[in-house]
DNA sequence: GAGGATTTGAGGTACGTAAATCAGAATTTT
DNA sequence: AAAATTCTGATTTACGTACCTCAAATCCTC
């Protein structure tokens, strides 16, 4: 049926160790021998049987996971998926190490990266943060050999295998488009929160939004972000404070985590008044509040989904395979109180 | 590192041939020494290499899917996404049997069902029709051991192992949604354009949408539901038609096929004047006119996911695995022209 | 406790590939 | 042409499990 290591000896005229010798770029074969088994192989569509490959090389692929120490829902979650995942992957002798980083930290993010390097594991995933450190971390590790993938928040023109995320940009158009369309002819500005402009990703939301509002809602008035530090506390400082601020408030775009002190904020309006809010990630915070009607829309990454891409992506690589495309798009997904999960 | 049968035949003081009886349910063993071996299995928390178990035993998975040949969009992609998972599959020791059966018919199926159940496959995946006798063929499927799952269309209440497809009450909940605040004060009637109210799918959409539309904007005049047929021309003329008897025509939700048509009637609407539609199953029609701004919004169930998801659940089960639950759920797709993939 | 039946042990082969050794062949260098 | 070097073949072992055979041990029944 399947071809084998055996037909292609056969077929190519040369013994198994050649074969072999081929199959794994091993030295000790002249051209003209390589190139016969070369041909045999194609004209088989021999392809190797990783799982016996793997078995007789016993081989286990060492991964490891750089999370920021982040406590916040959506990175805990992120954390449960990990732990998850890594239980079931265990039965593909895939073994994650997971790493922990100071959030925000890219001298630390990038002495992890080296000490991977060190390390001489088969990949890497972690959540980028564009810096020289990371980058230059991230050059050093891919050309040792290393597949390194990111997740979550991508480093553009770097040398990273794969991006384990969504397009923020195009999540805060879709903000920018639903928030507008709910709005409809209610007048009254729009209040950004941020979590910290500092970040790639709110920046791009954030430009996304703005794009779109100007260029479908030019009528609306978008008030100066605020940046909540993805602290509860301080978003429902600074929403209520908004809201005193401009009583017509009409629609609120929470691009950042401590959505907990939004939805307080938001709890404080009279009923029917509230504005139209759209938050980020469905945490068990922003679930509810799109049961109970404080928040009409939530934009969400599966973070499961984006933990297990960024596993077979770093498989592929180690196999020298390809990947499923479409299976690795992380989508952005729209949930609204009646399509919750 | 990780025990492997030796091990437990250690542990348990047996040969290995014992332990062999033990795990793969062979008879000849007492159940005093079966209860040893797997007091082992337990404490060392022994798990089978399936790989390596697939290798020795040269397994084959052949999985068959039964696929209604229905010419529109969503089940040619559905076929392409099939093709290409294929070939992927192929990798993985699985084959799959594509098998046609004519659209619609409750009989067919039902005797396609019986059909595999005569071959004796591992699994099989239908797009089910709720029909007594498909319900029957299903119930003697499983009886002989087989693993069956729906995809597209569940069959509730019946022995299938598992849905890979959306919740489609759920789904017309968040037509509804959508389409009455994406209308927010703008007067007139929401048609309904379903393909077959034979066809549960449809039905449950329609009672999705209609239950929230009553709830939550009970002013909202909802015409007759007109049924297209998942044909372009009908749908065109139904549409057509529609809009000529209600001037003030505010918004479709097209819940079938033949959105082709849909979009013909659309594109005669005056421009700033057509109404707010929603539509299903993101095709290249969908997309091109979500682009354009015929169409507001499109609700997609991922095909290839489906398909996926319904291979890697029937793996499972013939490996007599667990599944990821979190990873084979549908997702209820909601795109707009910002967030197309 | 003899007879038969059942249970268990020991060992082997197989799956498809990796990786190693060693001998012999071919090629290149001197 | 001899020596050194490089290439190739033949063979073996291993990975973890399945499955087979044959013999030995244990059980049960009368």
């Amino acid at each position: 049926m399947k071809p084998t290591v055996h037909d292609i000896a056969a077929r190519a005229g040369v013994s198994l160790a050649t074969v072999d010798r081929v199959l794994n770029g091993r030295p000790g074969v002249r051209a003209p021998t390589r190139e016969k088994v070369e041909a045999a192989v194609a004209e088989l569509g021999f392809v190797r049987d990783v799982a016996a490959a793997n078995l007789a090389k016993s081989r286990v692929y060492t991964f490891a996971f750089i999370i920021p120490a982040n406590d916040n829902s959506f990175m805990i979650g992120l954390r449960g998926e990990l732990e998850a995942v890594r239980r079931w992957a265990a039965q593909d002798r895939i073994s994650i190490q997971l790493i922990d980083v100071p959030a925000f930290d890219a001298e630390a993010l990038a002495s992890a990266l080296d000490a991977v390097r060190a390390e001489q594991m088969d990949g890497v995933a972690f959540v980028a943060i564009d810096h020289p450190l990371v980058r230059e971390a991230l050059e050093r590790l891919t050309e040792s050999g290393l597949a390194a993938v990111t997740v979550v928040s991508d480093l553009m023109n770097s040398s990273r295998a794969h991006y384990a995320g969504i397009d923020n940009l195009a999540a805060g158009r879709t903000a920018a488009t639903l928030l507008g369309r709910f709005l409809g002819r209610r007048d009254g500005p729009i209040l950004p929160v941020a979590g910290s402009l500092q970040v790639q990703d709110h920046r791009e939301r954030l430009e996304g939004f703005q794009s779109v509002l100007q260029d479908q809602f030019p009528e609306r008035v978008l008030l100066p972000v605020v940046e909540g530090g993805d602290d509860p506390v301080r978003v429902e400082a600074l929403v209520s404070q908004a809201a005193a601020d401009h009583p017509e408030l009409a629609g609120i775009y929470s691009f950042g985590a401590g959505n907990r002190g939004l939805i307080r904020a938001l709890a404080a309006f009279p009923q029917g008044r509230h504005p139209v809010t759209i938050a980020h990630e469905l945490t068990s915070v922003t679930r509810a509040a799109l049961l109970a009607g404080h928040i009409d829309a939530v934009l969400n990454q599966d973070a499961g989904h984006e933990v297990r891409s960024a596993i077979r992506v770093l498989k592929a690589k180690a196999d020298g395979a390809g990947v499923v495309v479409a299976q690795e798009r992380i989508r952005i997904d729209i949930f609204l109180k009646e399509n919750l999960p």
